[in-house]
DNA sequence: CCCAATCCTTCACCGCCAGGAAACAATCGG
DNA sequence: CCGATTGTTTCCTGGCGGTGAAGGATTGGG
């Protein structure tokens, strides 16, 4: 995902067209403007005139916290880390999981995407569930159990030294 | 919730406990230094010389990224540090603790929640209070008591001895 | 100031059951 | 035949909700 630059507080318009959009952006702000005050982690600012090296740092922090959704395209799935492929099946339940990336994707959708119009024996989809946790570990990813809710597919948290240039 | 400030390179061992207790803090970046690259949202810098304005415009964003109320939504309490998992009975208890984020909630409404139309033994409350305290210590909230009112929900100022060196 | 009642915290333990894990079988494509 | 994928069965761990009791802390009465 890209991040988009613009000016503050002359394209005051534009910013809120991509904060709608969740899209990632860096407020350039005039010399003589008071900075934006955002809580929105995917908006970061700089004030004007600056390095072009801090320019270029808050453009990649930005592009590292939102690159953080993985991608599934022809039974791989890519992360910053790295990829590995992932069989017809899993790949189907897995795309339910990446739809609701962080957030909770209930048993009956991953059934229904793996199964579609079955219902298998009792704890198929658990062990599914279970290959697709080992499969998926090497690539930083990790799902936790929601219980009697379902399950969120989420990145690990690295550690902080990992993040250094 | 404060935002610490320090200075980078020089602390960046402060930088790493800071992290690790989820602590807001903004780097005050060495003239010469280059900027760190980070994905925590807890986190920000601003290169040195800068104006009053911006760094304090930054310890404000910070401050209210940090202080915004913790949601509960499918089971699941999410925090500005992460989120837990909760069972039904005990997202019903935080549900109305969280309708007064901050102030009390007496034990009638709390035991309403919980069960409805029942009147369980005298401290089934406070055994799963005891038990809500420890699952959400983990994403910086607690519970203290107000004897005879009730209960408060708030978030947690990070222990001292975290920040320590 | 001391004592007792009351409120609160914590712990040990139980029954129940959803979810996790291992082992094995079946199928399929190369 | 071999390895990867998918399904089945079985067993076990650990989470959840509840009870009773011990002990701390606070309050109020004398």
């Amino acid at each position: 995902m890209t991040v988009e630059l613009l000016h503050w507080p002359r394209e005051k318009e534009r910013r809120a067209q991509l904060h709608e959009a969740s899209q990632p952006r860096l407020l350039l702000v005039d010399p003589a403007a008071s900075p934006p005050l955002t809580v929105d982690p995917a908006e970061d600012w700089v004030r004007l005139p600056a390095h072009h090296r801090d320019v270029q740092a808050r453009v990649e922090s930005l592009r590292r916290r939102s690159a953080a959704e993985p991608t599934l395209d022809e039974g791989v799935l890519r992360t910053a880390s790295g990829w590995v492929s992932l069989p017809d099946l899993e790949a189907r339940i897995v795309e339910v999981l990446l739809s609701k990336f962080g957030k909770v994707a209930d048993r009956q959708s991953l059934l229904a995407a793996g199964w579609p119009g079955e219902t298998p024996s009792r704890n198929l989809l658990d062990v599914h569930l279970h290959r697709l946790r080992r499969r998926i570990d090497p690539v930083g990813l990790q799902i936790r159990t929601v219980r009697k809710r379902g399950y969120v597919l989420e990145a690990m948290t690295p550690s902080p030294a990992a993040l250094q240039p």
